[in-house]
RNA sequence: GGGCGCAUAGCUCAGUUGGUUAGAGCACACGCUUGAUAAGCGUGGGGUCGCUAGUUCAAGUCUAGCUGCGCCCA
């Protein structure tokens, strides 16, 4: 019996697992940089450049969601990944604080307690419920791995951030466009405030009344339509359509498109209903007129001027002339109410009508109502409850055109919050102009606007398409209205003259009171110390007055202007920042939100964009492109309950229920199982549900993180395309792990190459054309990588990694075996091979850092020390190669050499298989490979093709086109020997290499000897043998 | 209803200024490998490039329309 020569053979050897553990690892490591002050030990080197990044703050109330997984995994890609590029990145987390959730939830916990508070003692109940959010979500951030200063966040609610919203609020001021006015704005009567356009939210089903109404119009109406009337004729009504019957106390005016053509309808009683051309017969139908008679058509226009009296008011409506008036649905003829209507009350300004709004604060009528309103009992009546009793007058007065009970199920907007219809009213707020000249001359639009583009020139809009989504917004958004009438937030801080009425907010005077916010916060506002306001206030006569001549504004500002604020909140207020920011990086949602908010903050204070440039990443989805959130999911799970339920109801069986809905239980098992279970006594609805969640599942994020680890969620941000929706499912999850695992396993075997000992540097060996060829190879992928971060493609960077680990394993790696294992511990060829891989795996470390920081941490862990070698590989900076004067040379041979491996292989298969199944015959049969019918020899071990001697057409491959790597051709193929024949056209034969196995590298030789070794493997055990035995 | 996007293999994605037979990985099938072994290697099957019409010698790529999906708005 031979001597076992395992033991002599240099096999892989590392403590770096396999298997990753991360859900136990992370927390360590988490500790371990935290103790170590890894992050400032970063900030701390010296580097050539510097990043400025600014987070988007989440909003500090309930628990984080995939949607801020994935901006956070991202953000802090940014951080690392620029720092690593030597550009010096500081990452501030923030939170915003203010606002309505919070209120709304303190307030409910308020009212079921039945406490009465005051606004002192609300607001620092609100604060203490922002605050407890913050620390929940800032240990569910940190637990991500995302690096920064979290134990200095910046808060919206912190003094002075607040001071520097005042700071904000002044430039608007200084530029002359922030203004009082009555708008009509969206109006929640339940929370009691105006909402801003991102806080509004639509309900798919909404049942209105929908009401056609006649506005009776004068004798000179029929004189001015006499060619166009029918027959019979002889006064006329203007039709109008509406589905808020609440709004016609309000009407004011009625709208036509002085382009479109109207006709004359005949209705009863010589009645002529006048509507548009392309309406008449719907509008007929409703009337519940048999015929359509109509007159020649009428251009809008000659209806302009006209008027109609108001069905219930004595007042009159006049025909206005507006071109958003559509001919699809209704009548042609709209209903305007300037005070609950932005269309209306656009129209109504340009007419001089007031935005006329007898509706209060909760959802009431006031006494501003006319006599009419007044007489049918509206007055202190909620708006909802007042459409039938509209409806009624209208029946009354013969004024509905139909029958009434009409209904209309649209979408209709609802608060974000309550969820409760809301209203459309003109109050009275602060709004920010967008139209006003600034000081410069130019409007804040035009300011904004030309911001955009010019971001766009450089690129700034990421991806590109960024600019033409919020150039479109900022070029359709009306005026900003900044205030709310709500206690949690900001206070805008104006002052009202008890003896003139005139409202104060100026300059000078947000400049104390931002100074005494800087020391004392908002909460000043709201104390009762009456030194928040100067001594004396300046009035628009140039007149100072003592302060105790005024009272102080009870709104807020919008959280929005808030958010907006932060770059100069937070970045311009420190040195090493400055208000400039690179990069701002949020969903893309936020191009209405921050974005956009920040971007009018910036013209104002600094008269240019906040940021160079605005990255965004779309939503999570399920694998069927549908928004995966919870809520989201259950609404669908219980709808695919609701479906199951309604067709087994129909009385069809389980299984073709099953299989019509495409569920997974659509199997025999399944469905018996499912059956099982009804006859249970379990409800059919339960059942249907748990079949309806195992189809639509929804996966925790924290069940993720917990079981499996906060990196893989990393692995998948990284996984898929963030420019679009972003799949998510188990599948998909899954992917990200196999690919993550694929780099991991790669670089663990390179850390078993190096068996836990130094290696040397590359500067100390020979290196071997197969190793300068990886090393070419690794200096490719760095140099792609760099741009890539550098664009912010971090899939990029992910995937080229992975094909570099690929391409290393199949071809590199596997190459390297023999000298690897079988050469002596001091053989140059294995020196170079070991310097090789420890460059290797450090670079895909350092470069992988960004993404995979814990996996990155553990590979440098189990990293043998070297020269300079740091405390973390997140200290590292971007990795080099050497200079290789070949690299061409070698990338076009191992081109060839890949290109031939293809042929090699194809043609190999056939004679692999065949001496496999021989191997296994043999093995069934209990003899020995060769003693049966195949006639293969005695073989100790078969290495599929590595005992292969493989010949090589000439035209397929020559043996020059190998050049460098020539040498290498035969392990490149994974053959024992590589033949060219020049004579024969291109083909490839392969047979067994010739000679005995060699006892300790099992390579087929010539020159082994007696005692069953080649003399390389001769050498190396005499080697081993002496360092074990001195 | 409007604005901005997206649609390539079962899945995740590449696919340059239009130009050979549309690629990769995963998954799948079949093999090899017990010296990367809860790993690694090889071979293979799999696509009407959402649909329709156009421009062109030539369309995954350009144009228009349609369908489906997302975000934002009404």
């Amino acid at each position: 019996m031979t001597r076992d020569y395992k033991d002599t053979c240099l096999l892989p050897k590392t403590a770096f697992a396999m298997k990753a553990d991360l859900f136990k690892r992370e927390p360590q490591w988490l500790e371990r940089w935290e103790s170590m002050g890894l992050y400032e030990q970063m900030l701390a080197r010296d580097v050539p450049g510097k990043f400025v990044f600014h987070d988007g703050p989440p909003y500090a109330n309930g628990h984080m969601h995939y949607g801020h997984i994935l901006n956070n995994s991202m953000k802090d890609f940014v951080t690392r990944s620029r720092n690593l590029l030597g550009e010096r990145t500081r990452f501030i987390p923030g939170w915003d604080c203010h606002g309505l959730p919070i209120e709304l939830n303190v307030d409910r916990e308020v009212k079921r307690k039945g406490e009465k508070l005051g606004a002192p003692e609300m607001r620092a109940r609100c604060r203490d419920e922002a605050a407890k959010w913050v620390d929940v979500q800032r240990t569910e951030r940190k637990r991500l791995g995302v690096l920064g200063t979290w134990n200095e966040p910046y808060l919206t609610m912190k003094p002075g951030f607040e001071a520097q919203v005042i700071r904000a609020l002044r430039a608007f001021v200084a530029h002359g466009i922030v203004y009082r006015g009555k708008k009509p704005v969206q109006w929640c009567w339940h929370c009691r405030t105006a909402l801003a356009e991102a806080e509004v939210e639509y309900a798919e089903a909404h049942v209105s009344p929908s009401v056609y109404v006649r506005f009776a119009m004068g004798s000179d109406a029929v004189e001015k339509l006499r060619a166009h009337l029918p027959a019979g004729v002889d006064h006329l009504s203007a039709v109008i359509w509406t589905t808020t019957p609440w709004t016609l106390p309000a009407n004011l005016a009625i709208a036509v498109h002085p382009e479109l053509e109207y006709v004359v309808l005949e209705g009863r009683d010589g009645e002529g209903l006048v509507v548009a051309q392309a309406l008449a017969e719907s509008v007929a139908k409703i009337a519940g007129l048999h015929e359509v008679v109509i007159g020649a058509p009428v251009a809008g226009e000659l209806l302009v001027g006209l008027d109609a009296a108001h069905p219930f008011e004595a007042r009159r409506a006049r025909l206005l002339a507006a071109d958003y008036v559509a001919s699809d649905t209704g009548t042609g003829l709209v209903h305007t109410a300037p005070g609950h209507g932005r269309d209306d009350y656009k129209l109504g300004s340009a007419h001089g009508l007031e935005a006329y709004a007898p509706v209060g604060d909760d959802g009431r009528y006031t006494a501003e109502l006319g006599d009419g309103a007044k007489a049918l009992g509206l007055v202190g009546r909620f708006v909802f409850d007042a459409n039938p009793v509209v409806e009624a007058a209208l029946v009354a007065n013969r004024a509905l055109l139909h029958p009434a009970g009409r209904s209309i199920t649209h979408k209709y907007p609802i608060c974000w919050r309550c969820k409760n219809p809301l209203l459309t009213r003109a109050t009275t707020q602060w709004f920010i102009a967008m139209d006003e000249s600034m000081t410069d001359g130019r409007t804040l639009r035009e300011h904004a606007l030309s911001e955009i583009d010019r971001l766009a020139a450089n690129g700034g809009w990421i991806p590109a398409w960024g600019k033409d989504r919020i150039r479109g917004m900022i070029e359709a958004r009306p005026d900003w209205c900044i205030s709310r009438q709500r206690i949690w937030g900001v206070p805008i801080p104006a002052v009202r003259h008890e003896a003139t009425g005139e409202v104060v907010l100026t300059a000078e005077l947000l400049d104390h009171v931002a100074n005494v916010f800087e020391t004392r916060g908002a909460d000043a506002w709201y104390d009762g110390d009456p030194s928040v306001l100067p001594a004396q206030i300046r009035c628009a006569d140039g007149v100072l007055r003592p302060r105790e001549e005024f009272t102080r504004d009870a709104s807020i500002i919008d959280v929005w202007f808030e958010s907006g604020s932060s770059f100069y909140a937070v970045c311009a207020t420190q040195p090493d920042l400055g208000p400039k920011v690179d990069l701002y990086l949020e969903g893309s949602d936020q191009h209405r939100g921050w974005f956009h908010s920040s971007l009018l903050v910036g013209c104002a204070v600094l008269g240019e964009a906040p940021y160079r440039a605005v990255l965004t990443h779309g939503f999570v989805c399920d694998d069927q492109g549908r928004p995966y959130s919870k809520s989201d999911i259950r609404r669908r799970q219980e709808a695919r309950r609701d479906d199951i339920v309604a067709r087994l109801g129909n009385g069809q069986s389980l299984d073709a229920v099953l299989a019509a809905v495409k569920s997974t239980w659509a199997t025999p098992e399944k469905v018996a199982e499912a059956k099982k279970r009804l006859a249970r006594k379990t409800s059919v609805e339960d059942v249907a549900l748990a079949i309806a969640q195992d189809d639509i599942e929804f996966i925790p994020p924290e069940k993720i993180i917990a079981e499996q680890g906060a990196e893989l969620f990393r692995a998948w941000a990284v996984f898929v395309d963030f420019e679009n929706d972003m799949p998510y499912s188990r599948a998909v999850l899954n992917q990200a792990i196999d690919a993550y695992r694929r780099v991991r396993n790669t670089v663990r075997f390179m850390l078993g190459a190096l068996r836990d000992e130094p290696a040397p540097a590359l500067a100390d060996v020979q290196l071997e054309p197969l190793d300068r060829w990886a090393l070419v190879r690794l200096g490719d992928a760095l140099a792609r990588c760099e741009q890539y971060y550098r664009s912010y493609s971090f899939r990029a960077v992910f995937a080229e990694v992975l094909d570099l680990c690929q391409e290393l394993s199949a071809v590199y790696l596997d190459a390297s075996k023999d000298r690897l294992y079988n050469d002596a511990s001091d053989a140059p060829r294995r020196r170079s091979s070991v310097a090789t891989m420890q460059h290797l795996a450090r670079a895909i470390a350092t470069v992988l850092a960004p993404i995979l920081p814990f996996s990155a941490e553990d590979v440098w862990d189990h990293l043998p020390s070297f020269a300079g070698k740091g405390a973390s590989v997140h200290l590292e900076l971007w990795p080099s190669v050497p200079a290789e004067s070949d690299a061409a040379a070698l990338r076009a041979s191992m081109t060839s050499l890949v290109a031939l491996r293809g042929a090699v292989h194809a043609a190999l298969e056939p004679r692999v298989h065949a001496w496999g199944v021989e191997r296994q015959a043999a093995k069934k049969e209990g003899r020995e490979p060769g003693e049966g019918a195949t006639p293969v020899a005695l073989e100790l071990r078969i290495d599929h093709a590595r005992d292969a001697v493989v010949t090589v057409g000439a035209d397929a491959a020559d043996a020059s086109t190998l050049g460098l790597l020539a040498h290498d051709a035969a392990e490149l193929l994974g053959v024992g020997a590589l033949d060219f024949d020049v004579i024969h056209t291109p083909f490839t034969a392969a047979v067994r290499a010739a000679g005995p196995a060699c006892a300790r590298c099992w390579r087929r030789r010539r020159d082994v000897a007696a005692d069953g070794l080649c003399p390389r493997c001769r050498h190396a055990v005499d080697r081993f043998d002496a360092s074990r035995n001195p």
